[in-house]
DNA sequence: ATGACGGTGTGGCACCGA
C-alpha cells in the first residue's frame, strides 16, 4: 500500500501535473494540501476519471486539503476535533485494505511567519491541539499514518543552513520541540527509518535558483504509528516534478506499507 | 535587503507563503 502526501500550492493550477503524477506513480493514496480551492471548485469528476476519489475540505485563496484513495475514505473528519479553527488544515479518514484499516491524517500545519508574530503564537496553539486530538486518534486507530506538509525541520539535517538559520522559522527550538512530541505520541518519521542521500529536501523557494542549488528544507513528513512501523518498506522523495513547467515549491513524499 | 518567485484576489498592487 502506497500513501503520498504532496503540497500542491494552487490544485486550479497544478491539476494536469497531479493527474500526470498519479498515472506515472499509481499510489493507493495521495494526500493533497493547498488546493487554495473551494469545495465547489474541486475537480471531483476529473480524479474519478483517473480512478480516485476525494474527501475534500477546500478553503478559497488559502489552504485547503484533500485525501485522494481509491476506494472512498470513510469517517471523515474536518480541522482538529475540540479546536477552533477557521482555516481548512485537516482531514482524516479511515481507509480499508484487504490487510487491515488504516487512518490518515492529513495535514496542512501552520506557516507561523517569525517567531514571536501572532501567526506563531497561533502556530504553537494548533500545534498543542492536533497533538491533543492525536493521542486520541492512536488509541482509536493504532494503524495510522500523519502526513502532510508539517512547516518545520525536524533536524539541522532537514535544512541547507542550519548555523544561517538557526531559530528563525521552521527551525526554532519551539517547533522542534512540537515535532518531537508528536513523535512521544507513539510515531516514527518513516523517511529517516532508511539510509538516505545527504541533503534531502522536499521544498525549494521558487527564488535564487534555490532548487538547482539544492538549497532546500524538508518539511514534508510521514509519520507512521508503532504498529505500522514494522510494516514500512521504503519511503522516498520523489524531486521529480520540481522540474515541471510551472511547479509546485514542495513536492512528493512516498511511503511503502506492506499492507495487502 | 523591507529583495528575489509565484498564487490569489476584483487587482493596476497587496498579501501570503517558507
Amino acid at each position: 500500500m502506497k500513501i503520498a502526501t504532496w503540497n500542491i500550492n494552487s490544485l486550479t493550477v497544478r491539476l494536469p501535473q497531479v493527474l500526470d503524477w498519479l498515472a506515472a506513480n499509481p499510489v493507493d493514496v495521495l494526500c493533497l494540501q493547498e488546493l487554495k480551492l473551494s469545495d465547489d471548485k474541486f475537480p471531483l469528476m476529473e480524479l474519478a476519471a483517473a480512478g480516485y476519489q476525494s474527501a475534500v475540505f477546500g478553503q478559497k485563496t488559502y489552504n485547503g486539503v484533500a485525501i485522494l484513495s481509491r476506494a472512498a475514505a470513510r469517517n471523515v473528519v474536518k480541522n482538529i476535533e475540540g479546536f477552533s479553527d477557521e482555516q481548512s488544515r485537516v482531514i482524516a479518514g479511515t481507509l480499508d485494505m484487504p490487510g487491515g484499516e488504516v487512518r490518515v491524517v492529513n495535514a496542512y500545519f501552520v506557516n507561523g511567519q517569525s517567531p514571536g508574530s501572532d501567526k506563531f503564537a497561533y502556530k504553537m496553539k494548533w500545534l498543542t491541539g492536533l497533538r491533543a486530538w492525536l493521542q486520541g486518534e492512536l488509541l482509536a486507530h493504532p494503524n495510522l499514518v500523519l502526513v502532510g506538509d508539517f512547516n518545520i525541520t525536524a533536524d539541522d539535517r532537514d535544512t541547507f543552513d542550519p548555523e544561517g538559520l538557526r531559530e528563525t522559522i521552521h527551525h526554532t527550538t519551539e517547533e522542534r520541540l512540537h515535532f518531537q512530541a508528536l513523535v512521544s505520541l507513539g510515531l516514527t518519521d518513516a523517511f529517516r527509518m532508511f539510509e538516505q542521500p545527504e541533503k534531502s529536501y522536499s521544498w525549494w523557494d521558487y527564488r535564487e535558483f534555490a532548487f538547482r542549488r539544492n538549497r532546500g528544507m524538508r518539511i514534508d513528513y510521514i509519520l507512521v504509528s508503532d504498529a505500522l512501523k514494522p510494516k514500512v518498506v521504503s519511503c522516498v522523495i520523489d524531486k521529480l516534478p520540481r522540474k515541471n513547467e510551472r511547479p509546485s515549491d514542495h513536492v512528493p513524499v512516498v511511503v511503502d506499507l506492506d499492507l495487502p
